[in-house]
RNA sequence: GGCGCGUUCGUCUAGUGGUUAGGACACAGCCCUCUCAAGGCUGGUGCACGGGUUCGACUCCCGUACGCGCUGCCA
């Protein structure tokens, strides 16, 4: 018997990958990866209709993205291939026979259905803790369908035959999954098996208290590819949601995290998600980057923005972005912020440097018995069109002489 | 409706009988400063409500309210 730690990602394909099922995958992935365990993604595609590649392919894609590699599944395989419910009827049905000659199965109208045992199910929650489900009154809890008239199989059923047969130790899931929770018990017994170890963690909210759905965009992780998020802090970002170190720390590094993950501090109320703090959080890790780092994902996402970078010397964009760093918060408030650096380009001529352009400006204000912001603004203004930008200095440096003298006789000329 | 779960600043959270209820985001002010950021400092806002238990409750118990989930031949 072994006592191997295996848990699994069981996602639907709908077409992206649900931030909330994203952190589902987060949480079994560090809790594995914490225990030296397997982390087992699972495509739960028994739904026909919306089975779709592009709809699978977005899911590999959010959890790619987010470095949450999984051991076994599509593409790697694995020892219990195959990982999509869709190829897997055969092990349903022989798991059906055995249900039926067990005596736990009857029809109706072309269904089957699981007959409840009718019985008080505890649920021992490492989340949640004990919970008494009474399960005795069919009316209130009908027998479960279990295959459809036409042969498709209903979650609950091959949910648990997967969870069996591919020896999963924990299911941690969504809480909407607790009150489910009770009938899955009853299926591994009627299978005379042990269920598995459960925890189900608090549900992801909207800022209005509704759960996220696919219609806020950013319940989707593509947004946050797409919004020029970086991976590691929208990770960082989403632990910090129903999971805490306990100890106040918010930064904190993937390897630390998989260090000290526990269930045991896994909260129980539902939490919110706060683009804003995300936001923060992402600046920080956006501060962080290294100078090449940032330069490359800047170079990125300029060009998918359709910036011609070609036509400027590489030494005038490396400079240029530069005095980028450490400003924005995420990539897409890049091309706004410098924009004006590459609406036309003049190289830095040598002597026109930031020192001297402050020594420069400093001297003209204590001259005129004002202060250098005074002048500053003027000149921002003039030069950039905008009265908010990078370091002037350096700024006008990186501009050349020629285009900032121009920029201002052409200024001073509109007044 | 029934069953289940939850409720600490606007938000994420720390806190398990005695704390000035701590941190972070956001917000406001100040400092720094060529702007914006970043950084530093300061500030305000919180234990849903009502009963218990106790010398003493945010912490334990009961109830109420509110929220969420499940109650499918969705997952």
């Amino acid at each position: 018997m072994t006592s191997e730690i295996r848990v699994r990602f069981a996602p639907s394909p709908t077409g992206y990958l649900h931030i909330g099922g994203a952190r589902t995958a987060l949480f079994n992935w560090l809790f594995a990866r914490h225990h030296g365990g397997k982390f087992v993604l699972r495509i739960e595609d028994t739904d026909i209709k919306r089975n779709t590649e592009e709809a699978m392919a977005a899911i590999y894609e959010g959890l790619h993205w987010l470095g949450l590699n999984w051991d076994e599944g599509p593409h790697v395989g694995g020892e219990f291939e195959p990982y999509l419910q869709s190829e897997r009827t055969e092990i349903y049905e022989r798991y059906l026979k055995k249900l039926q000659d067990a005596g736990h199965i009857f029809e109706d109208e072309g269904a089957m259905r699981f007959r409840s045992p009718r019985e008080h199910v505890i649920v021992d929650d490492i989340v949640c803790g004990k919970i008494d489900f009474d399960l005795s009154n069919p009316a209130t809890h009908p027998d479960m369908t279990i295959r459809r008239p036409d042969g498709s199989w209903i979650f609950h059923f091959v949910n648990v035959t997967d969870d069996l047969e591919m020896k999963i130790s924990h299911v941690i899931r969504g809480e909407d999954h607790l009150s489910n929770t009770p009938k899955h018990i009853e299926i591994f017994r009627a299978l005379g098996a042990t269920p598995p170890r459960y925890a189900h963690i608090p549900l992801i909210l909207n800022r209005d208290g509704s759960k996220m759905s696919k219609r806020d965009e950013g319940a989707r992780v593509d947004y946050y590819i797409r919004r020029g998020y970086l991976p590691a802090a929208v990770r960082n970002y989403l632990c910090l949601l129903g999971w805490s170190p306990k100890d106040n720390r918010e930064k904190m590094d993937i390897d630390e995290i998989v260090r000290i993950f526990d269930l045991k501090n896994i909260g129980r109320s539902s939490a919110t998600f706060d683009p804003d703090k995300l936001h923060w959080l992402n600046g920080d890790y956006a501060r962080e980057l290294s100078d090449s780092e940032f330069y490359d994902l800047a170079v990125a996402r300029l060009k998918s923005n359709g910036v011609k970078l070609d036509k400027f010397p590489e030494k005038y964009v490396r400079a240029a972005l530069q005095t980028c760093k450490g400003k924005i918060n995420t990539f897409d408030e890049l091309p706004a912020y410098c924009g004006f650096y590459v609406r036309d380009a003049l190289g830095a001529s040598e002597k026109f440097d930031a020192t001297e352009i402050e020594a420069i400006l400093k001297s003209t204000a204590k001259e005129l018995g004002v202060k250098v912001g005074a002048i500053v603004h003027p000149t921002r203004l003039a030069v950039t069109g905008s009265n908010v930008g990078p370091s002037l200095y350096h700024l006008l440096e990186v501009l050349g002489k020629e285009k900032v003298l121009a920029r201002i006789d052409r200024a001073l000329a509109t007044f």
